[in-house]
RNA sequence: UGGGGUGUGGCCAAGUGGUUAAGGCACCGGAUUUUGAUUCCGGCAUUCGAAGGUUCGAAUCCUUCCACCCCAGCCA
């Protein structure tokens, strides 16, 4: 099931860095800031980041650049190592850009003692002025020429706490009339009197991404920077720095020098889902879905609560592709991946979401039997299980129809049936309530029809599951769709408007084969005919069962318009 | 209108001047099947954003044009 590896562009230019002696090997970072939680789009990034050094014996850290103490904390930072180790990835080092702002703090001093930093005191609104637009280049600051000694001050005392937050800023001194923008004289540290959860207050000066990031990656020794396309222009930058600091050797990576290379792709959006860091923080803020990990959202904590495994999610991924453009994958690619994974190692069981019960009428009062099945259709390793059969089973009220068309091969009045792995049924009378629902069926069996045989050699086309009505365990059972109606919600002015009203779908009294109860918390399961499940990992319990459904089988009756 | 990018079937994506433009997903047929599942076979771009040009030969080279994305946080 493991793919060939896919040679992206990437992978080429890693290759060939190898092949032609510019490395000797190859060191990548995954990089998040630890503001939020992991989705979809940093597996992305993950398997493209241990991928590549796994693929060509290289390394890969996990570093958390945590900058901005205001919005950091360490419960992002357990989540997303968590999420790391789960999709199955080692880490070379574990890593955090906070533990160089000391050396950052260095390279700042050398900066300013070459002349190529200034402490400014422009505020911010002024600053956006100076900086000139788009088609305009900025002008100078009055500050761009303060002396060296004069600058060495200043950043010194901001560093002391000797000013308030906004008073100065330390800008990289390198052309106002840029056409990059990113390189208009670029703040380097702010003034920020803020906690921060792992450096506590020893700092009130921080250091931006741009002057964090590629000096973070040197002091690795990585040698591969990837990271997403709206960075292209950052990249100027990335190399304008390391370009004038002395990096003397790389502190906590490999033994000698390499200059890192940052090189970009493209993002993977998923239809009918948002990824962005504001919008999952509304959803679970306003109560439209259940924390961080509902099963319904696409972050790793929620996929893995959905029943996705790690395979599936990089199958996924390498399935997506990389290359330099952004691009929107359809949720079925996803929904592959899942299905392709479990449909191998997922073991079957039956189960019933809306139970109808089926009475056999011919069939002895008090006896019952048990029927030896296969745990996989076509895996024998899987081993069997014993399922109860007796007088009474619950069948799924989808595979009951009162007025059925002749292309449904299930049940109606007078219409026979197989009970998968047990007999054919005839369903003679049909019991309905005062309001004509019906609430019971009472059918008569062949026994010359066990196991699947029919000696008189009748075509039995339809066959359904059911579990019995005395040994079945009751359980909740939780169906989910996609989250949105649309599939761009991102781009809609009112996504929460567009969430789908049956995105989630309980049925409270399900009934599931008594095996599943032999099983471990974290086994999936194919209820057959219906789709694959798993515990929930929360509010799962012993003394109640509580399983989501991951996703549904292929169901081509649905699709001619069964349902 | 400044700069940086990207355009290959419905969605991804190989392809880097030379057989009939890989593959996956989706879709449509058909076979097998005690899951309308799986599996299996078959179909699905005379055409690579457009127009010119170079060449014996182009998705791949050149020119022009068009479309879309990113950049004016003391966020990352």
């Amino acid at each position: 099931m493991s793919k060939p590896t896919p040679n992206h562009f990437l992978r080429s230019i890693a290759k060939n860095d190898l092949a032609n002696g510019k490395h000797e090997y190859v060191y990548t970072r995954f990089p998040p800031e630890p503001n939020g939680y992991l989705h979809l789009g940093h597996a992305k990034s993950i398997c493209l980041n241990f991928g590549l050094a796994e693929d060509l014996g290289g390394k890969c850290n996990l570093r958390f650049d945590d900058t901005n103490p205001e919005k950091e904390n360490l419960e992002f930072v357990e989540s997303i190592r968590d999420s790391v180790e789960w999709l199955g990835f080692e880490w070379e080092k574990l890593c955090y850009a906070s533990d160089y702002y000391d050396h950052l703090y260095g390279f700042a001093l050398e900066l300013i003692d070459k002349g190529l930093a200034y402490v400014d005191d422009l505020n911010a609104e002024q600053m956006r002025e100076y900086r000139g637009t788009l088609t305009e280049p900025g002008t100078n600051s009055p500050s761009r020429e303060r002396p060296v000694a004069e600058n060495r001050d200043l950043f010194e005392r901001m560093r002391a706490g000797e000013f308030a937050e906004g008073a100065y800023t330390l800008r990289a001194k390198i052309d106002m009339s840029s056409p990059n923008i990113v390189m208009r004289d670029p703040i380097l540290y702010r003034i920020r009197y803020a906690h921060h959860y792992r450096a506590g207050d020893k700092w009130c000066i921080y250091p931006m991404y741009d002057f964090t990031h590629c000096i973070s990656d040197a002091l690795e020794g990585i040698t591969h920077s990837l990271c997403t396309l709206e960075f292209q222009d950052n990249r100027e930058l990335y190399d304008w720095v390391l370009a004038n600091i002395t990096i003397e050797e790389n502190l906590v990576g490999e033994k000698g020098k390499v200059m890192p290379r940052q090189i970009e792709f493209g993002r993977s959006n998923l239809e009918y889902t948002v990824a962005s860091k504001r919008k999952l923080i509304q959803l679970v803020n306003e109560g439209h879905v259940d924390g961080w990990d509902d099963p319904r959202l696409t972050t790793l904590v929620g996929l893995r609560r959905r029943g996705y495994t790690p395979q599936s999610i990089r199958d996924f991924c390498a399935e997506i592709g990389v290359t330099k453009k952004d691009s929107t994958i359809e949720m079925t690619v996803l929904e592959n991946a899942i299905r392709h994974d479990l449909e191998a190692s997922a073991k079957r069981v039956f189960g019933v979401l809306m139970p109808l019960k089926l009475v056999i009428t011919n069939y002895p009062e008090g006896e019952s039997e048990t029927f030896t099945v296969k745990n996989h259709p076509k895996d024998e390793s899987m081993g069997t299980r014993e399922i109860p059969f007796g007088r009474e089973v619950y069948i799924d009220h989808d595979d009951f129809m009162l007025d059925p068309p002749s292309k449904f091969f299930r049940l109606g009045p007078d219409r026979e049936v197989r009970l998968r792995y047990g007999y054919a049924v005839t369903c003679n009378e049909v019991v309905q309530d005062s309001d004509g629902n019906v609430t019971e069926l009472r059918c008569t069996y062949d026994p010359l029809t066990a196991k699947g045989k029919t000696p008189d050699g009748r075509k039995i086309k339809g066959i359904i599951h059911w579990v019995s009505a005395t040994e079945a365990v009751d359980a909740e059972v939780r169906v989910y769709d996609r989250l949105y109606t649309e599939a761009n919600p991102g781009a809609a002015d009112d996504f929460v408007s567009l969430i789908n009203p049956e995105s989630l779908k309980v049925f409270p009294n399900a009934k599931i084969e008594p095996s599943v109860l032999e099983a471990s918390t974290d086994d999936r399961f194919q209820f057959e005919r219906v789709g694959y499940f798993c515990f929930d990992s929360v509010d799962h319990k012993e003394s109640k069962v509580v399983m989501n459904r991951t996703v549904s089988l292929r169901d081509t009756w649905a699709k001619v318009g069964g349902k």
